[in-house]
RNA sequence: GGGCCGUUAACUCAGUUGGUAGAGUAUCUGCCUUUUAAGCAGAGAGUCGUUGGUUCGAGUCCAACACGGCCCA
């Protein structure tokens, strides 16, 4: 909080008298050889030469914790590989030396030299020759013991957060690896990755309000991208049979434990292909990612066993209405009964504008209600109507359901995919339609007329999906809030720091 | 947007019926050359989220606001 002046005002002046003596405080002249990990490695490999203390180690990090004794101390310090204890010995480090480091302070880098022994108890230690500060800390680390806790500090000194929490950078190196690994998975697949527009002059590709901006030298409005979709369509067009992009989208809405302004969203595009065989391609990814990530396919998530192996439940959306949500189903032939049905279940219905809620629309918000949240395990839910899904091929056998599915694991939506629509003429028409029918305050639903064109110079049978990472990173890491899985969720600005 | 909860020292938390603000850790001063949340003795450290109100008196009661958490929409 603001008044933080005792502690650290003390501990500056503490500081300020030691530059005063022309003790450089932030050196950059120390070289490291081993890390910790690099030196247990060793150890454990049965390397005499390190155990015997026979090698000459220099190693660097943060001072975590310290016991001193009168002429000598133990100290642990942390690398980006672990943590490590060393011992500094008054009548080893020699006595100006020694009384130096008794200025230095948790937090504190620090470079050591010297040789490794084990303690009465075991413990493999670093015996410094030489302790050197790398660089002050004007400010106190958090309580060694209970640490951080507090959830907004966390968040927004997400820095303290990685130093105190040692969970929380598991979390972000699983981020990096599942990322890393469906990359592979693509690749190898002979995808080609891309990068597209993130300011786009129509935001399109999804039904979600964007941001907007603007661009001063062209004196133009632009908005950030909702998703990508349309541009890698155009690329399809363009011949890139197979692209994907893993990379962010904006949603100008709610904030929650779900939703962050911006979040990571993986889409892909295959050629040639349907949502079918994409529901085969995604039951093979996301066994491979929670294989390579977490070491089995199956998933241990709040109190739940999630399981990614086999082939996953598939049932059609009306299927899942009747026998999961307990709707009967001649109620989803009829508006009226439905929206009776909708608020005897307590679903909020919003009337958007003028304009009543469609029955599609209905369908789906009674699903997201009564269906979607005892979906635990992995579920392709299919059979969506058109009308809820204006980019997706129609139903060879039923012009009013898409060639779709939306996968569901643990309560949540994490994917969305469908055989894309590539005529022209019918998604000039699907639109129109959405012009038409947007709420007075929706001026961003726009008709993309060069998306139209580069259909019209014909697009080759695709298939598509959007997987959104976060939430797949939150499955993979047993994380309850998006929060926990992104560096720097979004937050309001602080009164004061 | 609504409901509930939280905000007290750098960190983690106590704080009784409304009566001058507490602990542990961290910091500072001593002692201590194999500790493991080391130990012993002592010291300093707070605009109790903000603003108003009630009261002789508010960390405590009331209201509004800010930020956060969880749930609902």
């Amino acid at each position: 909080m603001a008044q933080a002046k005792d502690v650290i005002t003390k501990k500056k002046e503490k500081i300020e008298a030691l530059k005063a003596e022309g003790i450089e405080l932030f050196p950059s002249d120390f070289k490291v050889t081993h890390t910790v990990a690099q030196i247990r490695a060793a150890i454990e490999a049965g390397d005499n030469q390190m155990s015997g203390g026979h090698v000459g180690i220099r190693a660097a990090g943060r001072m975590m914790a310290v016991n001193r004794f009168g002429k000598s101390a133990f100290i642990r310090f942390r690398d980006r590989s672990g943590q490590m204890q060393a011992y500094i010995r008054r009548d080893r480090v020699g006595e100006e030396a020694y009384e130096f480091f008794r200025k230095f302070d948790i937090g504190d880098f620090i470079g050591l030299k010297g040789t490794i022994f084990a303690t009465k108890t075991g413990e493999w230690t670093l015996l410094a020759d030489e302790c050197r500060l790398l660089a002050k800390a004007y400010r106190p680390m958090p309580e060694k013991f209970h640490g951080l806790k507090d959830p907004e500090k966390r968040y927004r000194q997400r820095y303290l957060d990685l130093i105190m929490n040692p969970g929380v950078r598991e979390v972000f190196v699983r981020r990096s690896l599942l990322i890393r690994k469906i990359r592979d998975f693509l690749l190898s697949r002979d995808y080609l990755e891309v990068e597209t527009p993130m300011m786009q002059p129509i935001a399109g590709g999804a039904d979600a309000r964007p941001f907007k901006t603007h661009h001063n030298a062209l004196d133009m409005d632009l908005y950030l991208r909702i998703a990508p979709e349309l541009y890698l369509k155009r690329l399809v067009v363009g011949g890139l049979e197979r692209v994907f992009e893993i990379n962010r989208n904006f949603r100008n809405e709610g904030v929650s434990t779900q939703h962050n302004p911006e979040f990571t969203m993986l889409e892909f595009y295959q050629a040639y292909s349907t949502y079918q065989d994409l529901m085969d391609l995604t039951e093979e990814m996301f066994r491979y990612a929670a294989q390579e990530v977490t070491g089995s396919a199956i998933v241990s998530y709040q109190g739940e066993q999630i399981d990614f192996a086999g082939r996953w439940r598939r049932m059609t959306l009306f299927e899942a209405m009747a026998s999961i949500g307990g709707v009967e189903p001649r109620l989803l032939k009829d508006r009226a009964a439905l929206m009776d049905f909708a608020e005897s279940r307590g679903v909020a219905i919003e009337q958007t504008g003028e304009a009543d809620i469609g029955k599609g629309k209905l369908i789906t918000k009674i699903f997201d209600h009564l269906v979607e949240p005892r979906l635990i395990q992995p579920t392709f839910i299919t059979g969506y109507p058109v009308e809820v899904s204006p980019l997706s091929r129609r139903s060879s056998s039923d012009p009013e359901i898409a060639e779709r599915f939306e996968l569901f694991i643990a309560g949540k939506e994490i994917a969305n995919g469908f055989s894309e629509l590539n005529d022209p003429v019918d998604q000039k028409e699907r639109f129109a339609r959405q012009v038409e029918s947007r709420d007075t305050e929706d001026e961003e639903v726009q008709m993309d007329e060069d998306y139209i064109r580069a259909l019209e110079y014909g697009m080759p049978p695709a298939a598509g999906e959007g997987v959104g990472i976060d939430r797949l990173v939150m499955l993979l890491t047993d994380s309850a809030s998006i929060r926990d899985v992104i560096l720097f969720p979004h937050l309001k600005p602080a009164e004061n720091i």
